[in-house]
DNA sequence: CATTTGACGCCAA
DNA sequence: TTTGGCGCCAAAT
């Protein structure tokens, strides 16, 4: 159990869920996380974490782009690539 | 404590 | 349909 109540925490918790070729959009991890109008907040989060438990690169933008990836976009191309997701 | 920046999203022109 | 501007939240400086 974890006692971290940051919102960044949560957001880690809901894109850790995320199952294999599942991809979510900022603005639904923002929902999930409890803050529907929190996506700009979700990518800062996200931009500062460099947990491999929390597959980030599965997290696409609402206009269909991938947004941006701490290791590389072109890592995050690969990884989506790979999961069956274009 | 106040201001600026940032992996976004939606509306208007 | 594409481009521009405004609003949203959280973290960093």
């Amino acid at each position: 159990m974890k006692t971290t109540s940051s919102f960044s925490e949560k957001v880690y918790a809901v894109v850790r869920k995320i199952s294999c070729g599942q991809t979510l959009t900022y603005g639904e991890v923002a929902r999930l996380a409890g803050s529907p109008h929190a996506a700009r907040a979700v990518g800062t989060a996200l931009s500062k974490n460099f947990a491999a438990d929390v597959p980030c690169h599965r997290v696409l933008r609402s206009d269909g782009g991938l947004g941006g990836y701490n290791r590389g976009l072109k890592r995050k191309i690969a990884l989506l690539k790979s999961e069956g997701v274009k």
